[in-house]
This record gives C-alpha cells, structure tokens and sequence, in this order.
RNA sequence: GCGCCGAUAGUGUAGCGGUUAUCACUGAGCGUUGCCAACGCUUAGACUCGGGUUCGAAUCCCGAUCGGCGCACCA
C-alpha cells in the first residue's frame, strides 16, 4: 500500500523539493537538502512568517552564530540536561538509563556524573535488568554537536540545539534598541542541531533543521494584548489538558477560551491566533488543525502554560509543528546568574508611591579611629538594628562574641519618606516556536491531490496537483507557447521578462503538448500558466489558466504582470483577471 | 542502540546462480500537433557499498550504509 507520505516524498525527489543529504555516498539519517524548488517553497514559507511576526507584530528578526559558547548552555541547561547517562549491557547490547537503575539505592541519581554511577553500579553489582548480564560502563549521551573555538579543545562549543538562546543573551542590547519598553520581542529564523540517536521519518526528525522563534518579553503583571479583542472570536480546534483526558477536542473561540480559562491569558491566546492565521496561510489545512495543551507533568516546571499546534499527517497522526509557551522568567533568571549580570527592566509606576524607609547612618569619623578594623563589622551591625534598639542611652552590640558599648552619638537615624518611580522586575517569556521543515512537509501533504481526469473515453488519467496557496507557490506563473514555432516563442519572451522584472519566478516550457505541460506545472503546485496562441499575435492578449479550476481566462499582454502580481499577492479573484474563455 | 523487513535507470518495476538486465512512465532531440499527460522516429539512463562462496553473483552468505515498521530515545 502506498501511502501519502511516501507519494510525497517521491514527488518532492522527483521534482526537486527534498533530496536526502550526502545521497552520492550513501546518504546520513536525518539530514536532507533542499532542491530548488524546496529551497525557493521554504524560503516564501519563511517570508510570510517574517511578514506576520517581524513586520506585522514589530518582533524584529536577528541572526547570531549558529554556534554557542559553554556559558549559554550551562545557563539553559543544556549541557547538563540536555544528556542522558547510559550504559549499554555488555551481553545484549541493550542500553540503559543508568541514573533509573541506581534511583532505589541513592537519592538524587540525576546529580550524579558518569563516573560516580559506574562506581555505584559496580559497588552494587547491578546487572542488566532484560538479561542480568553485565553492564558497561556508563556515559553521557548528549544530544548537543560540541565542538571547539580556536586550536586545541581548551574552548568548547556547541551547535546551538535551538535559535532561542540568542534572543536571551542579547537581552540587555534588544531592550536598549527598544528604549526600555515593554512589551518587546526578538525573533530569529535559522538552523538548530541535535544529534538524534536515531532520526526518522523523513524531515519529520532531523539533526540539522530550521527553526523560526519569537521571543517576547512581557510585563508579568500584565498578560494582556492589545490586540486581543481582534481576533477573540476566531474559533480554534483545542484539545486542552481536560480535554486529553477525555479524549475530545472542542471546538470554541479563543475569547471564550481565554475567559473559562483554558488558556492561561490573552497574551498566549493572542499567539494562538497569529499562529493559526499563520500555517493557514502557508497552506495548512485549518480541519488538519488543532491545538493540543501540554499536560501538567508534560510542561516544563517553569512553564505557566504551553500549548502545541498539531497538524495532522497522513502517516504519523497529530505532528507538534509549533510550540507556544508561557517560559516565565525561567530563561532571563538562568543567564543573569550564569553572567552575573542584571537582566530585569526598569518600570516606571504610573505615580510614584512614597515610602517610609529607616535609615541608619553610623557616625563613622568617631568610630573609624576608636575600633580601627572593627569599625566597618560596628557599623553594619549598626545598621541592621530597629529603631528601639538605637534609641537607648547606649547601644550594645556582640561582634566577635565581644561585647561593645556605645553612646547613643556613635549613631544617626531617621525615618525619611522617598518618591519611588518604578521598580526592577523580570519580564516574562512568551515564546512561539515554530519548526518550519515540519511545516513544510505538512503543507505539501495538505496540497496533494490526485484528481480523475475527467476526459470521455479515456482511460483512468490521475492528475497530480499541488494546491498551494499562490503565495508560498515556488514557481508563480509558466509561460507556455501553445506550439514551437518561432512567432509564438517571441511574445512569450517579452511575457518571461515583464514577470521577472515585477519579481515574479516564472518558468518557460515549450516541450512536448500543451496538457502535458500543464501537467507538469500542476504537479509542482505553479497557480498560473500563461498561454501564448495565434490570437496573441492578432491582439495582444494571452490566456491565464488557472491551475485548481483549470480554468482559462484571456486577458492583455500588455499589462500581464501587474494582473500576476495581483493574483498571487493582493486576492484578486480569478474571474476578474480577464474574459472567460 | 536493539529486533524484523527491504534496497535494480529520474520514478515505479521484472529478473532470484549462467547471453548484451525486463517493461512502463519520465527526460533530451527531430517531426507532427490550434488548449489539458495524443502520435511517430531517434536517444539518454540502473543492479547501494565492501568483503566472501562459486568457473560464473543483481541473484547465495557476512558486514556496513540508507529506508520502512516495532522497541528504546525524543530536555
């Protein structure tokens, strides 16, 4: 039985969308090449993100190496958590988390290194639980490709194993280039790399792939959006943590799901909107469509919320092609204690409050000659006392366990009332990822169709059509002459670079009968075929097909790429963009 | 990593120890062709890799690689 998946990925070999990598010596699991009608559908696939996240919400894109330092990782936990220790049994080869085989021998397994489990296993005789025989000894398996900087391995690196980290090192750069305010986001399209133990399923699972993420910093006291009320009525397919348990999805609109909290707040149901009107308009199929919550212990410890969108495949079932997460301060607190640097935000109150602060002020000019090196421990302990305890006639202190004595002038105090404008807090992280290999392959399995041709008389003709949405199409328009001969090649050259200047990827096909051209372009998903005929050379106008309907208009030459550009990128109706044929 | 199954032109396949590896589609060229995979002629193109058995291997055996399924893994 041939099934979609593999109808899928033997067309985009065919034609040019995916190749598996290094194919000339054999190939390597979970890397693929884009060809170039892959490269040129995964780019526009990118540019509407870009339009929708960098242009439309204002999260600015930025790139930064593909290649991370250890400090990054240490923070991010990565390099700690971001492995397994295991051990393989020496007799059947099976391999094993070694931390779960020691748990019921000492507290905290997963604190330990590779060594201290080997030496535990090893005290312990612990023996392979499928065959009792003996286990190897143990090692970090992480999924990280390290590398090193420079010469010599003293400076390790890292491929980055995804594209948000950037966004949170350059936090303190991206909140001066966005003056101090929040909201803000960041956003970085780019590769990220894990070395799968065991990649499959196509580009379902790579090492290498692309990931396109937002970060968005957000006031925690304030998870709205401004935006919200716009699209709060868009009707989502959720299968919430409730839902799951049930077995049932519903369907209801966002807004509602916000207020019977579902979602956690506006902001996350804002992203699931931008999400939704996103791989719809790239081609998703919005009845393939759903998004899923993460179950309580499925969320990371940090996460406030976090919600999955999944599409669904022919083969595979549900695939997680988006994540979208409430991460809280979680990453911000990690990489200012990494970096021991200050990663919080200054926020002005909207009127300044007065508080009452007691301040203690040692008079250090008598104490400094009088304690000499004790002076400084004297008047932090000065410093620290209630105001009863100054008040006195004399003030006693244990430092060192020797007791002073003071007279009430050794000290200064008063309650002062201040103006506090604002206050230092840490933003929260709201954080959309999208993995765009995974949305690629999706959009092609959703626009795959088979049609019965409808011919009389003959027999079972199958046409292969690629319904994607113009936009993301890879080839935009074919010009075709309706037979080889030099009078009819001509005009279709003129057509060739009007569309190439306008911008338009155009192909030019005059091999074989016009429906076998037709074919080939419908096959690789091109939504218009440009027709040139005897009647173009009596008045100038051509026949635009399009390639759902297989429909036909004839429209003018003169202005055919103004009418193009209005098909593919402003929702001109096919009806309008010429007669009727 | 483990187990089971598989790998032949661009694609899908036949061949399962013995000529020059089958067929279809596809691609290219020429002719023909007045709008949906027409036709004729010409032409291009493959046994995954490495060992072994054998007079002889695409075919049998072993290993590797890749792919599919199941297990494990998937922060």
């Amino acid at each position: 039985m041939v099934d979609k998946y593999e109808k899928i990925i033997e067309l985009a070999k065919r034609r040019g969308f995916l190749w598996p990598s290094f194919e000339l010596y054999g190939g390597t699991a979970g890397f693929y090449d884009y060809g170039p009608l892959g490269a040129m559908l995964k780019r526009r696939i990118e540019n509407v993100w870009r339009d929708i996240f960098v242009i439309n919400e204002g999260y600015y894109e930025i790139e930064a190496p593909t290649i991370g330092i250890e400090d990054i990782f240490i923070a991010s936990g990565h390099v700690g958590g971001f492995s397994d220790p295991l051990t393989e049994c020496q007799k059947c080869h099976e391999d094993f988390r070694a931390d779960h085989l020691v748990q019921n021998i000492v507290d905290m397994p997963d604190t330990l290194s590779a060594d201290e489990l080997t030496e535990i296993i090893n005290k312990n005789n612990i023996r392979c639980p499928e065959c009792g025989g003996k286990l190897g000894n143990v090692y970090e398996f992480n999924l990280m490709f390290r590398t090193s900087i420079g010469p010599g391995s003293k400076r390790a690196g890292y491929l980055r194993p995804e594209t948000a980290q950037a966004m949170f090192v350059d936090f303190p750069r991206l909140l001066k280039f966005y003056r101090d305010h929040l909201p803000f986001g960041a956003t970085q399209i780019g590769k990220a790399y894990r070395n799968e133990i065991s990649p499959r399923q196509g580009v379902i699972r790579l090492r290498e792939f692309t990931q396109a993420e937002a970060e968005i910093f957000i006031d925690p006291r304030n998870k709205t959006h401004p935006g919200f009320k716009e699209i709060a009525d868009i009707v989502l397919n959720f299968y919430s943590q409730e839902g799951q348990i049930n077995g049932e999805s519903q369907q209801i609109s966002i807004g509602a799901a916000v207020n019977t909290g579902i979602i956690a707040h506006e902001f996350l149901g804002y992203c699931l909107a931008i999400t939704y009107r996103y791989l719809t308009r790239v081609g998703v199929s919005p009845e393939k469509l759903r998004f899923r919550q993460h179950m309580k212990d499925e969320m990371a410890h940090y996460a406030a919320d976090c919600w999955d969108a999944e599409i669904l495949s022919d083969r595979f079932g549900w695939i997680e092609v988006v994540g979208i997460a409430d991460r809280t301060d979680y990453d911000l607190k990690a990489h200012a204690k990494q970096s021991e640097t200050d990663l919080t935000v200054y926020v002005p109150y909207d009127r300044p409050k007065k508080v009452e602060r007691f301040v203690v002020k040692p008079n250090m000019a008598a104490l400094g000659p009088r304690f000499k090196g004790k002076a400084g421990k004297i008047a932090n302990a000065l410093k620290a006392l209630r105001q009863e305890e100054l008040s006195g006639e004399f003030i006693e202190l244990t430092i060192d366990s020797e007791h002073i004595k003071l007279e009430k002038d050794a000290v200064v105090f008063e309650t002062v009332t201040e103006e506090i404008h604002g206050e230092n807090i840490i933003p929260h992280v709201i954080e959309p990822s999208f993995g765009i290999d995974r949305i690629m392959y999706s959009l092609l399995e959703h626009s795959y169709f088979e049609e019965k041709a409808i011919e009389e008389g003959e027999e079972d003709e199958v046409r292969i059509v690629l319904r994607l949405p113009p936009q993301v199409a890879p080839v935009q328009a074919a010009v075709l002459p309706l037979l080889t001969r030099e009078k009819l090649i001509k005009p279709a050259i003129e057509i060739i670079e009007s569309l190439r200047k306008a911008g338009i990827l155009v192909t030019f096909d005059d091999s074989g009968t016009i429906g076998r051209r037709y074919r080939r372009n419908d096959e690789i998903g091109t939504p218009y075929s440009i027709t040139v005929d005897y009647q173009t050379l009596e008045d100038g106008t051509v026949t635009i097909r399009e390639r759902d309907s297989m429909g036909q208009v004839r429209a003018s030459m003169s202005d055919i790429a103004d009418n193009i550009c209005d098909l593919i990128y402003r929702g001109k109706s096919f009806g309008n963009a010429g007669r009727r044929v």
